[in-house]
DNA sequence: ATGAAACAGTACTAAATCCGTCCTATATAG
DNA sequence: CTATATAGGACGGATTTAGTACTGTTTCAT
């Protein structure tokens, strides 16, 4: 399985609930609300917070009355952001980051360069799913028919099913 | 990072080194020879070897003159095959697989519908990637498009760049 | 027939990673 | 000035993963 870690999926549900009820009261929400919403431990949710706030897709206000708002429009902000500001860059595996010096095979591993190119196939597919989309369940067009070769776009409509 | 094994990582390693040499000798190859062609210890290359067979990507002969070769042709087997192979089920969280009572949100799951989809987006970008692809780098088409929101598709051409 | 080579299957240990929590500091509204 | 909420760092436990070792089974060559 190609795991997302636990805090990722976290971030992924703390998002949606901010986005959710983003209109009332200026779209601030406290750690505390947010851990009640979500039904996850207060001291997680305040890690998750933290994280998601240094990568700059939230903003926060401190004090009494302070919380947490989205940095941007829910349209604006894709699951590519959130998964990197939680997981670091989107990477197959270690060696198709830039970074060098991680793998014995380096010099000569023979499907480098194409790990990259994978890597990117999936971020892209990230990068086209926002947080907006999230809010409403989505709904899955192209997929089911691509493993028949006839689709070989990956597509996706915002809906209302389920 | 989103995360893929070692173990994958190598599993993608053998499979490519493997479809590279297919035509000499029938295609077979013992599990020394590729340890010493992935430059991988010999156990680690037995045990993927082992994974992969089971999944019924690799057949194999034993006895002295014995080893694996692939099960269908590079061109039908997939990324997504390889991956599920050694990794299990292409899910981004346990929550997004079939398997219910992993997760306490269970329930009441705002996004749960949804990391089933982004799955299948995954899912669906490594399915179109073919092991006849690996064996020589791809070039990369849509994807640095993508972002631009001009380009709804993933693509990608096998080429000769590098 | 017999032995060497190679796959088949299981079990185990060590290491790395991740999750969750706690504590102290800082800022703000009333 | 105080209560409340975020900011940041540090730590321990638990889970997962990687790698290895050992024993059994099959096949070819002599």
């Amino acid at each position: 399985m190609i795991r997302l870690g636990k805090l990722t999926d976290y971030g992924l549900v703390l998002m949606t609930c901010i986005a959710r009820s983003r209109t009332q009261d200026g779209g601030l929400h406290t750690a505390r609300d947010l851990a009640k919403m979500s039904r996850l431990p207060l001291p997680t949710v305040s890690k998750v917070l933290k994280e998601l706030l240094q990568s700059g897709l939230l903003v926060s206000h401190r004090g009494i009355k302070g919380g947490y708002s989205l940095a941007r429009d829910a349209h604006e902000i894709s699951l590519a952001e959130i998964v990197t500001a939680l997981e670091g860059p989107i990477a197959l595996t270690e060696c198709s980051t830039d970074i060098s010096g991680l793998c014995d095979l380096e010099r000569c591993c023979p499907i480098k360069s194409n790990q990259q190119i994978i890597s990117q196939i999936v971020k892209g597919a990230l990068e086209k799913v926002m947080l907006s989309d999230l809010v409403q369940p989505l709904q899955l067009t192209a997929i089911k028919d691509a493993s028949g070769k006839l689709v070989p776009a990956i597509g996706y409509v915002s809906g209302r099913m389920q």
